[in-house]
DNA sequence: AAGGTTCGTGATAGGTTCTAACTAAATCTC
DNA sequence: GAGATTTAGTTAGAACCTATCACGAACCTT
């Protein structure tokens, strides 16, 4: 990922003993969420003693956050070889839908409930905004022929999250929603909202995303 | 709440101790969040010593449990007094929006990240769908004049979520994405996604709200 | 080979949930 | 009213957890 030749040994152990460790915690993540995550656990399972740990994350918050990043960095991949052949909204949208299902406890970690005390570190939020930058690429390749809406005229004057991309207002519009309605649907299904509700939510998914790529 | 005559002194004062344990719950819960909740330090607050709490709650999970279905009743009560003028989709929004933001924790601990072994007993469930059949009373008041779309068709065969709601497929459909798109911004504003982006989020719960009430 | 850095250990402090046994008080029954 | 029973709350303790500290052992550099 970074300079792998001017590694010394010693770096390269320690980038593996850390990569283990998160291998570990995601496996307890899937399982039992992320609140459940426990240090003295994964020490136990990798075959050392709990402190031995606090050598390679200062503490439990530091390893989340390592997840957090991680799981930004999976999804903004995802996002990229989704894009690779072309600016496609509904690409995207499945890709984000399959990389949730994959691992819904990875997708919530993100979009879910947040600790409280918790604030993001920036590279998190560099790579967050290349996720919203690749999706606003694709609506903003998306033919227009939708009336303008009050909001879009706010927007024209609130543009400065998009970090300069260069999309019409009504672009960024559809963009915001596009999350924010993809995200409603899958929140709710990977919190189980839909269980037994005798619909299958791939098809509201589809139906909103036809919606959202329509004219 | 049930027959509060035949009361015995006793079991008043048990419930009396119960609202309490869970009025210093919700303290906990709005400000560190659900997963930080403390039996040991609820009993602190109340002068007694952390086992006493077990006489009122077998552990933790049926606190929560108790908290979640108080969250559910207060949700239910804010949409029927929102609906006492009249079955408007619009008035509904806007009274979920400031029961939101009236309690962040409190929306989270409903519709956020879900303890992944949690199972929501019977009563919860069924104050779900007196909310959801206040939703779909105001969707089917709305006037249809919309095109309908195959998600509608495949609606009208699985309708049995909507427990015999004589609301047309449209309508149902209508009722699903007023929940889906409102609570995918909502819960995003809540978890802080979209602070720092400079944009409103009212704003655009009004424009998502204005293109779900148009013809 | 010597020295400094780093890794992993056990011990320890303080936190949590939750069980068990016991006391004291309130209530019910006779 | 007196005795029996139920119930509330206590302390003690087991089994976890995070996190810090001091120490010995391994390793890398010089």
């Amino acid at each position: 990922m970074a300079e792998a030749g001017t590694e010394t040994p010693r770096e390269r152990y320690r980038a593996q003993v850390r990569t283990e460790i998160k291998e570990h915690a995601w496996g307890q993540v899937a399982t039992a969420g992320a609140s459940a995550l426990s240090l003295n656990a994964i020490a136990k399972q990798m075959g050392m003693s709990g402190p031995a740990l606090y050598r390679y994350f200062a503490n439990r918050d530091e390893l989340i956050t390592a997840l957090i990043t991680d799981a930004y960095r999976s999804l903004a991949d995802a996002f990229r070889t989704a894009a690779v052949t072309g600016a496609d909204v509904a690409a995207l949208a499945h890709a984000l839908r399959a990389w949730a299902l994959d691992d819904p406890q990875r997708y919530l970690l993100i979009y879910g409930t947040p600790v409280p005390g918790y604030h993001a570190p920036d590279d998190v939020t560099l790579v967050a905004s290349e996720i919203m930058t690749i999706l606003l690429d694709a609506c903003a390749a998306l033919p227009p022929g939708r009336p303008a809406t009050p909001f879009d005229a706010y927007l024209e004057d609130h543009r400065q999250w998009a970090s300069d991309h260069p999309a019409s207002a009504a672009a960024l519009h559809r963009g915001l929603i596009c999350w924010t309605r993809l995200h409603g649907i899958l929140s709710l299904e990977l919190a189980g909202h839909f269980t037994g509700m005798g619909f299958d939510p791939a098809r509201l998914f589809a139906a909103e995303l036809d919606d959202l790529t329509a004219p």
